[in-house]
DNA sequence: GAGACTGTCGCCCTCTGCTGGCAATCC
DNA sequence: AGGATTGCCAGCAGAGGGCGACAGTCTC
């Protein structure tokens, strides 16, 4: 701790010595001021004296209750970012927003060479070391890693009647996005080199099309070669 | 002193989307 | 029969939202 008065020095330093005079009746903790142990025992009460209007949350200091306003109804988001379109309630959300503009990673792992750019990331990342599963299905007893893996295994393992994703591009049903976006990539992205068919002259920037095109060599209409692997229609 | 107000740190949650192993399928 | 292909799947990281708590300051 710095500070440059020495009178907030000599309070600051009270808070280490002579502390904790204020007692709870309650319970075995104790407080510096009066008023950290009157919203301590609000805790115990449930009391909250600062209703929001719009909501029936309520909470024990008036600055919690305004964030909460700015969260949740008037949307004010005094923070913005010079880069981008993004703003946030709480400068602590634009630091840490502004990381992903910058690639700072100041959250190192000690085990690995991974580091992070925000605390949360971090611990999230130490269990993949001591490889906890904190998750499990209810269901099947099947463990996981993280609560949004669990969700998708209950939607798709467990879940009825769940819809596909329909490839807009051929007839494909595929369970998860995620996999739909791979299969764009796949199958009906645009490729710098064409692929030539075996079987013609044929060519494709698409392997898609590609494929689609192999199966007209099929069915038993062209005359192929018994020697080698040459086909033709006619 | 006791409140009220502000700025800050930290915890934990969700939504999102890519990766690579695996097993089913296809030819 | 056997290799290539590809959706299924859990693992795992990116980004952001919401709140509890507290230190310092100011006002009364
Ligand atoms: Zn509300
Ligand atoms: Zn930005
Ligand atoms: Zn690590
Ligand atoms: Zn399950
Ligand atoms: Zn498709």
């Amino acid at each position: 701790f710095t500070s440059a008065r020495l009178s907030n020095l000599k309070r600051h330093l009270k808070t280490h010595s002579d502390e904790k005079r204020y007692l709870c009746h309650l319970c075995p903790k104790a407080f510096r001021t009066a008023t950290l142990l009157h919203n301590h025992v609000n805790t115990h009460t449930g009391t909250k004296p600062y209703k929001c209007s719009d909501c029936d949350t309520a909470f024990v200091t008036r600055g919690e209750l305004s964030r909460h306003r700015r969260y949740k109804h008037t949307l004010e988001k005094p923070f913005k970012c010079t880069i981008c379109e993004y703003s946030s309630v709480e400068a602590s959300k634009m630091r840490r927003h502004i990381r992903s503009h910058t690639g700072e990673r100041p959250y190192p792992c000690d085990l690995c060479s991974y580091a992070s750019k925000d605390a949360y990331k971090l611990k999230r990342h130490m269990l993949t070391h001591t490889g906890e599963k904190r998750y499990e299905c209810c269901v099947c007893r099947a463990r996981f890693t993280q609560s949004g893996t669990m969700k998708i295994h209950m939607l798709q393992k467990h879940g009825e009647n769940v819809p596909k994703h329909q490839c807009p591009h051929c007839s494909t049903l595929i369970s998860r996005k995620s996999d739909l976006g791979v299969h764009l990539r796949n199958l009906h992205s645009y490729m710098e080199e064409a692929i030539k068919c075996s079987a013609c002259e044929a060519v494709f920037h698409e392997r898609y099309a590609f494929l689609q095109h192999k199966k007209t060599h099929r069915g038993g209409k062209g005359f192929k070669c018994a020697q080698c692997s040459y086909t033709c229609n006619q």
